[in-house]
DNA sequence: AGTACGCCCTGGCCGC
DNA sequence: TGCGGCCAGGGCGTAC
């Protein structure tokens, strides 16, 4: 499931191919992915003989600004965006939904096992009220005392961490390693943490996206990036979909349970579930 | 306001 | 070999 570092790892990889060019067609077959749009010939007239100017991310959204629009791609849970100079044979394909035809006979297809992929056009002034996201955990200016004044509910943590309208980019797996780095329980209540907690978090949270996006992301499920690369993040897995299997730090078992109908996993002894008082080490 | 739950969707896996 | 049942979950809508 593309996240933040995967999303990342797609535009740093896609600024090198596309930038600068100028989109010269767009080919769809599912038109379900098309969301937001009377037509998928609204999109079109919208997009076609327009160039790239720049390749941007919100939280796990793809930019592509254009004129005053923005092509706005989210991968929901197993798309993916391949670039391709080759003709593809697309009408066989059945995963791949949409085609983003390039000059230079570059392309980019919009594959989706599961079809919760999207994308669509927004005027560039209405692009932050569409996408109604918290801020990017990864800017100068989400400070800790951003995240503190995030944490002012009683709302699970792990629930707060994946909620994008508080903090953009992060899902199920990188919440999990995000409260493992800062051995914290999933279920506690946000404005239960310690001054120490709520700083380990702050820390964990730029520490961990910045190590997934080192990796090339996860490729948990079905992630590719645009070259059909797989990420390596998982391999550095501490507690995401390893229960069962020892603690990496303390050989405790991992746990695994549901919140809000989400797989949490954590160590029960590391990301022990008591108050904010914290045991003097 | 917080939270649980169902829905969209399909492949993979398990048990029979 | 096949088939039903369940699981994975991002985002959204609904109900309590």
């Amino acid at each position: 499931m593309p996240e933040l570092p995967e999303v990342e790892t797609i535009r740093r990889d896609l600024i090198n191919l596309v930038a600068g060019k100028t989109i010269l067609g767009i080919r769809i077959k599912l038109p379900r992915i098309i969301r937001k749009h009377k037509s998928a010939g609204e999109i079109r007239k919208r997009i076609v003989g327009k160039k790239v100017k720049e390749l941007d991310r919100r939280g796990k959204s793809l930019l592509f600004h254009l004129d005053g629009d923005i092509l706005v791609i989210h991968l929901g849970m197993t798309g993916q965006i391949l670039f391709s100079t080759q003709k593809h044979p697309f009408q066989k394909d059945k995963y791949t939904h949409a085609v983003i035809d390039f000059e230079e006979g570059k392309q980019l297809l919009f594959k989706d096992v599961r079809q919760f992929g999207q994308m669509y056009v927004v005027r560039k002034e209405n692009l932050e009220k569409t996408l109604e996201l918290g801020p990017e955990p990864l800017v100068k200016s989400f400070t800790l005392d951003v995240l503190r004044k995030l944490l002012s509910a009683p709302t699970k943590i792990k629930v707060l961490l994946m909620d994008q309208k508080k903090i953009a980019g992060i899902g199920n797996i990188y919440s999990d390693e995000i409260l493992f780095e800062a051995r914290i329980h999933p279920l506690r209540p946000a404005n239960s943490l310690s001054q120490d907690e709520v700083k380990r978090l702050y820390q964990a949270i730029a520490a961990i996206l910045k190590k997934g996006i080192k990796y090339r992301g996860t490729s948990a499920d079905s992630y590719l990036d645009a070259l059909g690369r797989k990420g390596r993040y998982e391999e550095h897995h501490r507690v995401y979909r390893r229960s069962g299997e020892p603690c990496r730090v303390c050989r405790t078992t991992i746990k695994r349970i549901t919140i809000g109908g989400r797989s949490a996993h954590f160590c029960p002894k590391c990301q022990k579930y008591h108050n904010s008082r914290e045991l003097r080490a």
